[in-house]
DNA sequence: CATAAGATTCGATAATGCCGAATGGCCTGA
DNA sequence: TCAGGCCATTCGGCATTATCGAATCTTATG
C-alpha cells in the first residue's frame, strides 16, 4: 500500500462524503498537515478529479471522476448482459427493476429499468443503498459469506426504518432463508412504502457478482408467485450468459 | 505535483482508455517498472477503484469510481438548475436536450433529457464527445478563450465526418460566429444525420460553466427560429439562476 | 482599517516509494 | 506428464521524494 496514493484516495473519499470542503477541513478529517493535503489536492486537480470552486475557497469532486464512472459501467459485463433481461422483467412484472453490485457495505445500482407505466422517474444508476436493508444486498451477501462477515465486523447494522434488521443473529438467519429459496425479500426495511425482491447472479468462476430485483410498492405487496418466478428466471438467465455452471451456485464455504 | 499520485491517476487514465489491461501492459504504456505499477494498482484496488478480473489476470476500473462519479453529478449546481429547463426545452422543441461541461478536449454530458416522443433512448449522462465537433463544445469554447487556445495547442483537431472543422483558423472564425449570436451550431460534424444547437451557460463569477443544447435529426434541419430562441432562453434562464450578472457574458480577454 | 484565519510556498529532513533482481504460479507446447 | 517461458508478485538497498513546520501571501471579518 503506497502511502501518498492511499492518502489521495482518502481525500477523494472525504469529498465524496462531504461534497464541499476547504483544504483545512480535509486536512483535519484526515489528520494530516494542510501542506501535505495541498500537494495531493493540486495533483488531483491537475487531472480534473477535483476542482476548487470559484476563487480558491472550497474543493469538490471534478468531472473526470464521472468519465471514469461511465467507463466502469461500459466495461461491466454484468450490466450489458442484464439490459435485455431487466427490460423483460420490468414488462412482465410492471415494476421498476434494478441490477446491483456489492461495495464494502452498500449495494450500488448499475442498471435501472424504470417502471413501464411511463411515469417520470429519476434514473438511479450510481446510487448506493445499505446492503443489509435491501433485497439486492441480501441476495448477494447470502452467497458471499466472507463479505457478509466483513459487514458484521465493520460495525452495527444501521437502522433505516422500524423494520430494518439490525441484529446480527437475526440477519444471519435472514441470509439462511435467502439461500433456502434463492430469493431475497425486503419489506419496508430501507424506505417506508417500498418492498423488494431480488435474486443472485453468478459468473463462470461460481462467485456472486451481483443481483437483480424489482421494487414493489407496499400497496401491491405481497408480490404474486409469477413475480418471484420472473425474478429468479432473470437472475438464472443472466448467470447463464455470464458462464455460470448452474443456478443458484452454493457458496464456497 | 506529487509523483506517485500523478502516476496512480495515469494508471486510471490508461484503464479508462483501454478498459482491460494486464499489469505489464499498463507498465509498458506508462514506461514504468512493473513492480512500481504493482504497488500503485494494489493501493487502488484496496479502495475499489480498480479490480482484477477473476484469477489475477487483467485489471479494470472498479465500482468505487462510479460512486465518485455519481457524487460529482449530485454536487453540480449546473446540473440541478438545468433539470427543469431541459425538460421545458425538450417539450417545446420536441428534441433531445443535453447539458454539458468542458473537459480538456471533450464535452461531457451531465444531463440528458430524452426526446419527448416516448421512444426508447439510451441515457447519455457521462458520455464524452469531442469539443470541437459539437454545438455544446463550441458554445463553451467561444467564451473560454484560454481553453480554446489549449485545445488548438494540444494537437490537430480530429476529423469525425466529412464536415468536421479541422482547420484552426476556420475553427476560430466559427467561434467568432458563435459569439456574434450567442448560439453554436453543428451540422453533421460529429455524427452523420445529426445536427445540434447550443448556447453557453455562465455563473456568478462571469465564466462559462457549461452549455445546453438540442440534438436535431438532419431530416428536420434547419431548425425553426422558435427552436434557436428556446435554446437561448434556456441558457439565459439557467445562467440567471446561477447568479450570472447578464447573458451572454463577454469573455474576459 | 486592523486582525485573524486560512491557503499556499519553501526548504530541510528522513521516510518513503522506486527499481532491479529473485521468486513463484500459470499456461503453453511438446 | 513434464519442461519451458511468461508474467505477476515479493524483497531489499538506495536515492529520490513526499512530508512537515514555519514563513508568506491572500481573503474574510469585526
Amino acid at each position: 500500500m503506497i502511502q501518498s496514493v492511499d492518502r489521495a484516495i482518502r481525500v477523494l473519499g472525504v469529498l465524496q462524503a462531504e461534497r464541499h470542503l476547504s483544504l483545512s477541513e480535509i486536512a483535519a478529517r484526515l489528520e494530516l498537515a494542510p501542506s501535505t493535503v495541498h500537494g495531493i489536492i493540486k495533483t488531483l486537480q491537475a487531472h480534473g478529479l477535483v476542482l476548487q470552486e470559484q476563487g480558491s475557497a472550497r474543493y469538490r469532486l471534478g468531472p473526470a471522476v464521472l468519465k471514469l464512472g461511465n467507463v466502469y459501467l461500459d466495461t461491466l459485463e454484468l450490466r450489458s448482459r442484464s439490459l435485455t433481461w431487466a427490460g423483460e422483467l420490468a414488462r412482465s412484472t410492471g415494476h421498476a427493476v434494478r441490477t446491483g453490485v456489492l461495495l464494502p457495505d452498500e449495494v450500488m445500482i448499475v442498471h435501472h429499468e424504470p417502471r413501464p407505466d411511463g411515469s417520470r422517474q429519476m434514473p438511479e444508476v450510481g446510487i448506493v443503498i445499505p446492503a443489509h436493508a435491501s433485497a439486492l444486498g441480501k441476495a448477494i451477501l447470502a452467497y458471499a459469506p466472507d463479505q457478509a462477515r466483513a459487514l458484521e465486523a465493520d460495525g452495527p447494522l444501521r437502522s433505516m426504518t422500524r423494520d430494518t434488521v439490525t441484529d446480527p443473529a437475526e440477519f444471519r438467519a435472514e441470509l439462511d432463508r435467502v439461500r433456502a429459496d434463492a430469493l431475497a425479500v425486503e419489506q419496508e426495511e430501507a424506505v417506508i412504502g417500498e418492498c423488494g425482491l431480488a435474486a443472485p447472479i453468478f459468473d463462470s468462476s461460481r462467485t456472486v457478482v451481483g443481483a437483480i430485483g424489482v421494487v414493489i410498492p407496499m400497496l401491491e405487496w405481497p408480490a404474486p408467485d409469477a413475480a418471484t418466478g420472473a425474478v429468479r428466471e432473470a437472475a438464472r438467465a443472466i448467470s447463464r450468459e455470464l458462464g455460470a455452471p448452474g443456478w443458484p451456485v452454493p457458496p464456497g464455504r
